[in-house]
DNA sequence: AATGTTAATTTGTCTTACAAATATATAATT
DNA sequence: AATTATATATTTGTAAGACAAATTAACATT
């Protein structure tokens, strides 16, 4: 004997309120701002109680598909996404990736390496003035010594967006997106030695004028420079670590 | 008078309860398959109602972070993510950026093209003859002209994951996941012609084959000429949907 | 020994109630 | 008259209690 018998998933009344509504915002039946109906009548509509309609609300809400506002003029709304909104959810996704699955840094390194090799390329091609201030803003904002290490990363993220920008290709900084904030986690640990700020900012520094030039083969070089250098750090810095136990 | 004022921003109970759990997840304080404590223990623990727990795990499931079960040896535990399992969180920002965003068609096609000509050149350095098994496996499900355009597509996407996978480089797998995934639903308006699945059967077993003699340019050559077909009928199907209006 | 039954445990759902935030309209005060 | 205070209505947030449904384990029955 040997049926293939169907899995029969019994899906909670939840979840199923949850794909449903969710269906609607992909397809566009609710559009970005659109204001949903009150729980109360939601629970009316999907003949369901309210606290699964919430439960259903929390778990869009996770996605940041929808935003709550107390009041009359309250209620929940659609959000509109762009790649940044978005980059929350991809985030998480990829820090989880890398510390649940102690995947290696050279599989990390090398991917970032390929992919932003070919972002820098593009870039070289479309960046626009707009581009160069973004990228320009975010090395200003290293070189004050001042700013706290956290400061610190999420500046060099807004340094390597602004490149992944420029290259024009939304699609392409969504993807990278979720790259480059996924791999925070890494650089912060680095951050904290000020000598690798400053080799950082100098290697920054060089980059932007390079991409300015139009020259992404150099461009690309001190790239390569900067990712096999926070490698070295981090394998460092991971030794270190366990020496200590 | 100008004085910044702090956005005091009140996050709900059931946030604060999700994002603690979800740091010990992140953390390891809770690991993959471990069991939480049951509602009504975390309800005590917390200090808040069984509800508010709820729609904390409710979030948590969202991001498909835990899974639940009834009965005494249910409850609710930690899941182990691997790159397919998060590929589902993924699919859906993808999915959404691509939709909502109305992004061009160009922009997708040519981030696709250029990040998986990238995964080629890495597959024939480094397919296994299990990676090859894998993409043999997706095409003869092609093959069966009897399927459904939806098991079509689901077999397209095996096929492009199984010569991503060949690459060796998990970070690299999770990136192009949710480009090949995000895409799903254009390819799924192309797969309902026949004759559109036998051009691409016809392509997937000429890449299979070079990438088997580890030709890359070949095998790239063939991917190019799929992209720009796939754009083609995609944008042909627009413009009749369009019309039909 | 295999099968049916019962009980216990845990998540899933419903009901009801109240709290908190927030906008609107109204009244009071200066 | 303009501002401020107050009341009120609306909507989400939280709580408590009850029961349903699923599932396992132990027990009883045939």
């Amino acid at each position: 004997m040997s049926l293939d018998v169907a899995p029969l998933k019994k899906v909670s009344l939840s979840k199923q309120v949850a794909d449903q509504l969710q269906e609607a915002i992909i397809d566009g039946t609710l559009k970005a701002d659109d204001r949903l109906p009150t729980e109360e009548e939601l629970a009316l509509r999907f003949q369901v109680s309210r606290p699964t309609i919430r439960e259903a609300l929390k778990r869009l809400a996770a996605k940041n598909l929808i935003r709550s506002r107390r009041g009359p003029t309250g209620g929940t709304f659609v959000n509109r996404l762009d790649a940044n909104a978005l980059s929350d959810s991809l985030t998480t996704a990829s820090t989880l990736f890398v510390s649940m699955n102690e995947i290696s840094l050279e599989e990390v390194s090398s991917c970032r390496k390929e992919l932003e090799t070919l972002c820098f390329k593009e870039a070289c091609l479309n960046a626009t003035a707009e581009d160069f201030e973004n990228m320009e803003k975010a090395l200003r904002v290293q070189e004050d010594s001042s700013i706290s290490p956290e400061a610190f990363c999420a500046a060099d993220v807004q340094f390597h967006r602004a490149i992944v920008n420029a290259t024009g290709n939304r699609m392409l900084s969504f993807v990278m997106y979720s790259l480059i904030e996924g791999l925070q986690p890494v650089a912060n640990m680095i951050a904290y030695h000020y000598r690798a700020r400053e080799v950082i900012i100098n290697q920054h520094q060089r980059i932007l004028d390079n991409i300015k030039q139009r020259d992404a083969s150099v461009a690309i070089s001190i790239l390569h420079e900067q990712i096999d250098y926070l490698s070295q750090l981090h394998t460092e810095a991971r030794n270190n670590h366990q020496r200590q136990r």
